[in-house]
DNA sequence: CCACGGATTGGCT
DNA sequence: GCCAATCCGTGGA
């Protein structure tokens, strides 16, 4: 079902390029997270950017902390935090060393262990049909689905637990360029993109 | 030490 | 469309 073939892994100088260009090639890459003998996975279809030099919204916008320091790591790492008293997100790391940008990752399309994904986020079977489109559909919501949370902080993309398989670039066509969401600064740089007419988009 | 608010979600009006 | 829930990182006193 997933490409598993090492050479499909992104390696080191897919994510150490600039921050837009990875955000954008990004989508339609596939999510692979190992947890101990299952696998899960899904097709990345919204991304946000994020830059600490000039986005006030960037969690590195105010300089390094705790929190944030693996975002001034050279990209390729996984940057988890929590937010609202209840969600975990998650972000790849891109750019060189001391960048701090990183891509939001809002949306993904399930491909493997989709049972247990439902099982995650509901607790129970699906109710209906259109269930199965708000699984994934949400930075929160794809980070319940697949078991992420702050023990992922940190980890090495290039490593064999969180990876990501290299899939067809998706045409400029089928990409949507719009403003972010749910940020109060810098509410107009046009750094979110997601693939169009795709069901799994968080939203519209 | 304490107050504030957030890269969200889901439920209710 | 509006708003409460819920917790902890962050920054100011």
């Amino acid at each position: 079902m997933i490409p598993q073939h090492s050479k499909n892994k992104l390696k080191r100088n897919f994510y150490t390029r600039d921050l837009l260009i990875v955000a954008k090639d990004l989508l339609g890459k596939i999510l692979v997270k190992h947890d101990n003998d299952k696998i899960f996975s899904g097709r990345i279809v919204e991304v946000e950017a994020y830059d600490g030099l000039i986005d006030r919204a960037a969690h590195t916008y105010s300089g390094k902390t705790k929190r944030n320091e693996i975002m001034f790591n050279k990209g390729g790492y996984f940057y988890v935090y929590f937010t609202y008293g209840a969600h975990f997100c998650c972000n790849i790391v891109t750019g060189e060393k001391d960048h701090g940008t990183a891509v939001l990752i809002r949306a993904i399309e399930p491909i493997n262990n989709i049972d247990i994904m439902i099982k995650n986020r509901f607790g129970r079977e699906l109710l209906n049909e259109k269930e199965k489109f708000n699984l994934t559909s949400g930075p929160g919501k794809l980070c319940q689905a697949l078991g992420i949370n702050k023990s992922h902080y940190g980890i090495d993309l290039t490593g064999d637990k969180i990876y990501l398989i290299n899939a067809n670039k998706i045409n400029d066509d089928s990409i949507v360029v719009a403003k972010r969401i749910g940020i109060k600064k810098s509410i107009n740089l046009p750094w979110r993109f997601y693939i169009k007419d795709n069901p799994f988009v968080s939203k519209k």
